[in-house]
DNA sequence: CTGTTAGCGCCTTCAA
DNA sequence: TTGAAGGCGCTAACAG
């Protein structure tokens, strides 16, 4: 393993010229800084992350932590998105990610902690928001910066990336009215009041009573209580299209529906382009969140501090764009 | 920050003998031990995992593997379960998830190289087995210990846990040919080839050439190509019941059949269990693969080097039980 | 059973 | 512009 000795070494300097000058240090002369940089790639000399971190104090890590199990029963692929998207980001940096997921919050807080005191990690991005979130306030508490991908409930000082989606429910409503010619389109959401849902929601009825037509909200039941949904189909026929706030949601509507209705089929719009394949009627449509875009943008807003250099105030918050297809 | 210094000072010990203490180091008396343990403790004495792998040279942290983005179009929630099942079993070894993931083959391979060089990162975890992947070479020829999570299509020595999806394949034919009545069943897979699809099919094939039926095969189409689907159900006006190697898949194809044939049902039979709400006619069944088990159990091969004390030779692979429901 | 000492690889203060 | 020296926190010979 070559180490900043052996460079230092070949190039008849000391470590701490060595040093300085793979840090790009302005205090050591150019020349010296190129020849030395040459010397490094040429000997493929990586620095060790660990002695590194122990003499900064501050590992090169970004600690993605996500919803306890507990809180969130679905597991999302969007996730998985994400991760790409921060990756992406993080690479370039010489960053990596760990994360921090478990099924209590409890389990989550110490992973957090740990990763905070032990592997001295000061850089987080949360997958989620929730109002009295130990992991949170432990965060704030202790100054440590982090971003969070969605809409936070508490703090609006909080740092975050979301789309909006206020926008996105009028827009997905607007295309299913306008687009799709439907006229009496039911809102269906979970039973969880996520956030988004409400947001969408709302975007959603002020679409729909711009054009006069009082909204229809359907909440999906906890248990899988089919008979509700099944009954509310058939006490709703004018019902004509479907906005749901999930794909899963949507499609799980929508077979209902279609057993109501058998052989006929109606257009819906829903979010997150979870499904590989078109449906055979291409009725079913999905407004598409770039859950990677997201990601990236998270680590972007979480460097801001080290990496702005004069200008103006770096932002708090982005709001990514969204695309129906 | 109280260090080992601190402990030290306090059990009026020196650094070596806390050091040792806390470690659990057989050769410091029991009692004095205990003491120091007692000590720490109250200190909320946590040691730094910077320092300490900087020595030991080797870090607390296992790197989970994800297929490149390019030969994986699907985010499966699957994996989501998966890191679940890692980290419950990370955290009381006090380790720690690093994450290896990216667009392409060569941006994850240099993300675990970085991994390993700069980081001294030495257990992964991978989520996929490609023939001729750099990473798995990489880690083979360093000698690095890795489990591969699902069925590994090379070197059949490498440590590996999975689900018996052959067995999986005539279970869950059983079930809709016994229990669900089922004649005719379609198997259903996508057209990447997957080993567990294969797996699933020969199992599918084997249980229904024990009935003397031959087996009606049916891959769906790399392109949205909808029309393909729709004229081979029209050709197979037999089918009365799918299995198919994804709920999405299963899903799928069980909507197009719906559509040619309006105001039917047909059971079902499918992997992965991720659907959160039932369908309506209870007619569509999934196979749970237990993903969490999956990456629980790969841990726990992935340090049988360090934690089998004598009796017998740790097992190589662990094949874990699925459930139809 | 316990203490002394050296060193892991790197950065940074201080001195030149 | 560069070098020498010390230290980050911890472990592991080597002594006793």
């Amino acid at each position: 393993m070559t180490t900043i000795r052996d460079i230092a070494k070949k190039a008849n300097v000391s470590v701490s010229t060595a040093s300085r000058a793979l840090n790009n240090n302005p205090r050591i002369s150019v020349k010296t800084r190129q020849r030395i940089q040459a010397i490094a790639a040429a000997e493929g000399y990586m620095p060790n992350y660990n002695a590194k971190n122990l003499t900064l104090g501050e590992a090169n890590v970004v600690g993605v932590v996500f919803p306890a199990a507990e809180n969130n029963v679905q597991g999302n692929p969007f996730y998985i998105d994400i991760l790409r998207g921060i990756n992406k980001q993080l690479a370039p940096r010489h960053y990596v990610l760990s994360v921090a997921i478990g099924d209590h919050t409890e389990q989550v807080f110490e992973n957090v902690k740990s990763m905070v005191e032990q592997a001295k990690v000061k850089r987080f991005i949360l997958l989620y928001s929730y109002a009295g979130d130990p992991v949170t306030e432990y965060l704030r508490k202790k100054a440590l910066r982090f971003v969070i991908i969605g809409e936070p409930v508490e703090d609006k000082n909080d740092f975050y990336v979301d789309n909006n989606n206020y926008q996105a429910g009028i827009a997905g409503t607007e295309y299913l009215l306008g687009h799709l010619g439907a006229k009496h389109p039911v809102f269906v959401e979970s039973s969880h009041e996520w956030p988004y849902e409400r947001s969408r929601r709302e975007g959603f009825q002020a679409a729909i009573l711009r054009r006069g037509v009082s909204p229809l909200i359907y909440r999906l039941q906890k248990e899988n209580n089919d008979g509700i949904t099944v009954e509310f189909i058939r006490q709703h026929p004018e019902i004509d299209s479907i906005m749901a706030t999930d794909d899963m949601i949507g499609f799980e509507f929508y077979h209902h529906w279609q057993c109501a209705h058998p052989g006929k089929s109606i257009p819906a719009v829903s979010f997150n382009h979870s499904f590989i394949l078109q449906l055979a009627n291409h009725q079913f449509h999905s407004i598409n969140l770039f859950p990677e875009n997201l990601g990236s943008a998270a680590v972007d807003l979480l460097f801001t501090d080290k990496e702005n250099k004069g200008g103006e105030e770096p932002p708090r918050k982005i709001i990514l764009p969204f695309e129906i297809s």
